[in-house]
RNA sequence: GGACCUGUGGUGCAGCUCGGAGUGCACGCCGGCCUGUCAAGCCGGAGGUCGCGGGUUCAAAUCCCGUCAGGUCCGCCA
């Protein structure tokens, strides 16, 4: 039907008889005896010299044949990639006639998003929305390739799959076949990637749609996607290995950027430095301890158990207003309060305006401008408190105030590990799992599982790019003692555990290979790639914050019959109550 | 579950503080003119339940209450 794109024909070209197929854009018209037609198509546009209009109107999908000629001097235009030449002697057939479209396809346009997703198809004909989908195909098959050079074999795994009532809420599925039961789908493919291990698959990798019912956010959807790995006879650093050098291949050919390694912080060096376990590192802006230097203060306010402070930057002058501010969200933090000292010259040198100024002791104050090497019109920050809400706080003012810095690469990846085994205790006491409950402990801190469980590390791991988190793993635990010790503190009764696990366990039995792996977003690399702060913008069809898809109108009620065959009656919503 | 922001012809906005006739801008659409435009230009035209409901008022896009939808965030996301 076609012989050339649009976006492909040049001066090369010239003398040449084409067809081109696409959209019609922009006309301009000049009387009966000579119009412009943009014609459209993925790979770019090409202007169509025709007689009259032949009554085309925007979107109306046409065939084109014609010749491609020189554009007449002065004529061309350097802003299109064929902008030397045009199609001239036309003879246009209309495929397709189509309605005005409710927005116009331009990047230039800006259009509210519900209204792109009502008319997504017609969005996605937007050069943007089709650069952003290509390229995540590019990463798909990148991704592929450096996992299949790697050794890895791609499996696919069960969508209708059994309830594990842990972490994340679950979207069900109603069982036709035996009324009153469901399958689940999948919120990742965890245990079934573990049993493909057990199953001798050695190194495995999918990129799995996973589904978790829980609320939406810029970087959330009900449904993502996720590259899965999981590799026996690993340990830690090989998994890091295999995703650093993934990474490596994704970024060098989709961006250009050569990325040599990947830092790795501990969790401690984490949260200690950046205040999160999702450091932003493109920028340093690192929270400083001051809890000694403040060990004796006469200052009320920093008579806590940690204190800690930033240093903003002179390019981020903070005002009078600003600064309260910044303390006004400190406080909805959970700060009782926010302490600023803004560095000023003075004839004896650098001196720090504060209203705490007149209370801070000289040594303080010489320790303080040293601990931050601070220079006029610089400002600290300081917060004191229970020493996981100072980290907390300043992490998050660090976020609001760090601004990426130009020395730094744009993409600013880390490793995160020995995250805590154990997040903390629920309400009857028990432990509650940092990652999941198939993780493996630290074995050197193993010991302290009793005596100080929140002490001790998992062999867990994050990936990090320019703040957001891309992807965590873990190596599992294959040994029956450490699984029931553990199932033990997070308070699953062995009972529990096979009703929920019972053929996981059943499988390591068997004979369990060591074994580990990695789980990274695949939405949210893409959006970082593209520089986009939302993962809708990489999505085909994604649904609003509210779960609803504003093009299908989906979800919608279901027939009596439907709900009949599925052995399902709704209930009011009163008889919730 | 909670907080904040937004909702005005097809699209994007202004108007809202300080109530006075659906007033304005840009794009698009329809018609006319136009033989080298390219975000074409010029002339004319059509197009509105100011998200929805209630209240205050002589009078509401504007003030108040409620509600719906969208966005961002908190909770939630082993």
């Amino acid at each position: 039907m076609r012989s050339d794109y649009c976006g492909q024909i040049s001066s090369h070209d010239i003398g040449r008889q084409v067809s081109v197929c696409g959209w019609v854009g922009r006309r301009r018209e000049h009387g009966e005896h000579l119009a412009f037609i943009d014609l459209r198509d993925h790979t770019g546009i090409i202007q169509c010299v025709v007689q009259g209009t032949h009554g085309l109107h925007s979107e109306y999908v046409v065939k084109i044949t014609g010749t491609v000629s020189p554009r007449p001097e002065g004529t061309s235009n350097k802003d299109l990639a064929t902008g030397e030449v045009e199609i001239t002697n036309c003879e246009v057939e209309v495929l397709s006639k189509a309605d005005s479209p409710p927005f116009s396809i331009s990047d230039r346009i800006e259009v509210e998003e519900n209204v792109r997703l009502r008319y997504r198809y017609l969005d996605l004909r937007r050069n943007k929305m089709q650069h952003h989908l290509r390229m995540r195909a590019k990463v798909n098959s990148l991704l592929r390739h450096s996992f299949e050079s790697q050794g890895f074999t791609e499996v696919e795994t069960p969508l209708l799959w059994t309830p594990t009532p842990e972490g994340a809420r679950e979207f069900v599925v109603p069982s036709r076949m035996k009324p009153g039961s469901f399958y689940v789908l999948p919120q990742s493919p965890q245990i079934a990637k573990q049993l493909l291990m057990v199953g001798g698959l050695d190194r495995y990798y999918q990129i799995a749609r996973c589904l978790r019912d829980e609320d939406l956010r810029a970087d959330r959807q009900f449904e993502f996607t996720q590259l899965d790995i999981e590799a026996s006879f690993v340990t830690q650093q090989d998994i890091l290995d295999f995703v650093t050098q993934a990474v490596i291949d994704v970024v060098s050919e989709i961006t250009g950027i050569s990325i040599e390694s990947i830092p790795i912080l501990t969790w401690e060096q984490s949260m200690e430095l950046y205040g999160t376990d999702k450091p932003d590192l493109r920028f340093d802006m690192q929270i400083v301890d001051l809890t000694a230097i403040f060990k004796d203060t006469q200052i009320k306010a920093f008579q806590a158990n940690s204190i800690k402070g930033i240093k903003v930057p002179s390019s981020c002058p903070l005002s009078r207003s600003k600064l309260d501010n910044l303390v006004a969200k400190a406080k909805e933090m959970g700060a009782k309060g926010l302490a600023w000292f803004k560095a000023v010259d003075s004839e004896d040198g650098v001196v720090l305006e504060s209203p705490l100024a007149k209370h801070l002791g000289e040594l303080e104050s010489k320790a303080l401008i040293e601990a931050f090497g601070i220079e006029p019109l610089e400002t600290i920050l300081i917060v004191a408190d229970e020493i996981s809400l100072t980290r907390n706080i300043l992490g998050n003012l660090r976020n609001e105030l760090g601004e990426p810095d130009p020395e730094k690469p744009s993409l600013c990846f880390a490793w995160v590990v020995d995250f805590p085994l154990f997040e903390g205790f629920d309400e009857d006491g028990n432990l509650i799992s940092g990652h999941h409950p198939f993780t493996m402990p630290n074995l050197e801190d193993f010991h302290l599982i009793d005596s100080d469980p929140l002490s001790v590390r998992s062999q867990s791991y994050d990936l990090v790019l320019n703040g957001w988190e891309l992807g965590s793993g873990s190596i599992r635990i294959h040994r029956d003692d450490i699984q029931s010790k553990i199932f033990s503190v997070l308070g699953i009764s062995s009972e529990q555990a096979q009703e929920r696990f019972g053929f996981l366990l059943s499988a390591f039995s068997f004979g369990a290979p060591p074994h580990g792996g990695f789980a990274l977003g695949l939405d949210r690399t893409i959006a970082l790639l593209a520089g986009e702060d939302n993962i809708r913008e990489v999505i085909a069809f994604p649904k609003t914050s509210s779960g609803f898809d504003p093009m299908t109108q989906a979800p919608k009620p279901i027939s009596p019959q439907q709900l009949k065959l599925l052995s399902l009656v709704p209930i009011k919503d009163e008889a919730l109550d």
